[in-house]
DNA sequence: AGTTTTGATGTTAACGGTTGCCGATAAAGT
DNA sequence: ACTTTATCGGCAACCGTTAACATCAAAACT
């Protein structure tokens, strides 16, 4: 049943130490003895109780993921791209659902990690956003790795992955002006994120690159929800003088709101209205008709989030500090002509 | 820094063996000695080292959670009902996302349970549902809890919490009826999930139970999706001679598909058209109207489910082998005449 | 050849708890 | 006062693995 690494190494012919030394791929083990163990291994199925290794070793093996998001689909792309790394470089994924909100967020996360004994941490925003929270955390002896939206870490705190959602935004913005438009709304979400921001900068810098002027009532304040697409997209095809032929919307949460609100006043899309959204969540499969978007691969960033968590836990060198991924645009049928 | 078991027996001024009789409740220990050994234990936040108990006990603390689900919204909420009862009681969360689908996805999951040394599983649908998986895996020496459609547990293999969706189905029709409707269709879920059976059941029932002649042409087999209500609704109410007043969908997401396929045909809800949902997902608050629907409490009742499943992996007497609970009616704007 | 270096492996304590047994004490019952 | 019973301490063995140190042979130097 539970094979230990006594009768690996009885049945390999070596000492307890040399199996260990295989198992952690560690240096000065002869190839061949390497792989006289490894066959053991192998055949016994032998998997080294991480409870007794991280006892002994006073190390820990486990990461932890700390998140606080309204958007399920988002976290659960993350939480499968850390698994999957975890389970290749054999750690254990503490899960950590916490309010980003709440007055001692950051000594609630602090005690956290001094008790569950972890050894590195993934953030996302909003966290991954929050400085001195950031601050606090990489102070402290864990390994830290962020997501994030821009293109350059914002400081050396702690390698991060970044995603370029100014380019992403821009790419959408050019789409839409390449299909004719030249009066093109931007639903934003809330202000308090990053991506908002960066997406901001994209439409903006995009505009200005194709010369087409930029105007204040063309951009609604609003937050990364459904209801604030709905509102948006009536304040803004109400008022005729302004009536814009695109929207660009944050989030496809807000696109498809902006799309229910579109079908409501009669408004044909994307005839009469070209409608993006940002994310590629399956939302936006599931409006009629269907959104065009930018496809962020959140599990393969996660995944290569964590791969380089664990290589900094390990002390490896070779080190990639940072990364940086564009989400890419999909076109559908919302903004095709 | 990391409270030792010495330190607080020495502030407590016990020896080390009380102090680990306080921490896993065993008895024999003098109601006075226990609460000051605890308050001890709070003061220093002290927290046994999960490795070195499990390593010593030859016990784990860890429990898993299989799942496959589309649905992430429900899997987020599942995660944080298990995760909140293992924290009150110390035990570990492994998750564990899987393909129910795959070939040989049970030998998959018992090699899973073997490596990573659990000592409990909880399952949801499908896996709940799956009599065979079941059977493989409460054979092992794991305990297992199910969360699952129906009213009373298919078998004791393991003890279960029930969701009857059945009285919740039941619920929904009977206030289809007392708004005063009669022609009421049904867009049912995939027939693969149990919950879809139960609903259809109560819908049945309830229209029996009120002499309503139920047509078979009302019914519409779909899947668990917004195009599936799209398509469905569609179907209804193209046909002059079956069109119904109300519709109930299976989850909210069908429903949400109906809603948007009734706004393209121009049909007023509630007024012309009730649309009836289930599971008040956030979906069902992102509508337009708002959506009728039945609550289910899935964070309360993963959380549950696992103090269940933690007092079979105790081995305490006065153990509850199965507990129910009934979505509740959400009246909302798209059944409010 | 003798000595040092180096690479590969074994030996033996930890690591931080749990467990069982036995003895000690204090509270409770008769 | 004597026995029973509930609490609690002490001690040692153990859980499976790793860290530090020791060992030892073979290779590489003087």
């Amino acid at each position: 049943m539970k094979a230990t690494i006594n009768e690996v190494a009885k049945q390999a012919g070596v000492s307890i130490k040399t199996v260990s030394r295989v198992m952690n791929n560690e240096p000065s083990v002869r190839q061949s003895t390497r792989e006289k163990v490894q066959a053991v291994v192998d055949k016994l199925n032998y998997q080294p109780s991480p409870a007794a290794r991280s006892l002994a070793s006073t190390k820990s093996y486990t990461i932890a993921y700390v998140y606080d998001n309204p958007n399920a689909y988002y976290i659960i792309n993350m939480q499968e791209g850390i698994l999957s790394s975890c389970r290749q470089q054999g750690f254990e994924l503490l899960i950590n659902p916490c309010d980003a909100q709440k007055e001692n967020i950051t000594e609630h996360v602090v005690s956290m990690i001094k008790q569950a004994r972890i050894a590195g941490l993934v953030l996302t925003p909003p966290f991954s956003e929050m400085p001195e929270f950031v601050k606090r955390i990489t102070a402290l002896d864990v390994k830290v790795v962020r997501i994030m939206s821009g293109e350059v870490a914002p400081d050396n705190l702690s390698p991060c992955v970044m995603v370029n959602d100014r380019i992403a935004a821009q790419n959408i913005t050019q789409h839409l002006i390449d299909q004719g438009h030249k009066k093109i709304a931007f639903i934003a979400g809330g202000a308090e994120h990053m991506s908002t921001i960066e997406r901001y900068k994209g439409y903006r810098r995009t505009l200005k690159e194709n010369n087409i002027v930029f105007s204040k009532e063309l951009v609604i304040e609003g937050e990364y929800s459904f209801e604030s697409g709905v509102v948006g997209a009536k304040k803004l095809m109400t008022n005729e003088s302004i009536k814009p032929t695109a929207i660009f919307s944050c989030n496809d949460e807000i696109a498809a709101g902006a799309l229910f609100a579109a079908r409501l006043m009669n408004i044909s899309i994307p005839e009469e209205l070209a409608i993006a959204g940002f994310e590629n969540s399956p939302f936006s499969r599931q409006t009629w008709p269907k959104l065009t978007t930018a496809n962020q691969p959140n599990q393969q960033i996660a995944e290569d989030a964590t791969n380089i968590l664990i290589s900094q836990i390990r002390k490896q060198k070779n080190q990639l500090l940072s990364k940086q991924y564009t989400p890419e645009l999909v076109v559908r049928e919302s903004t095709k002509s």
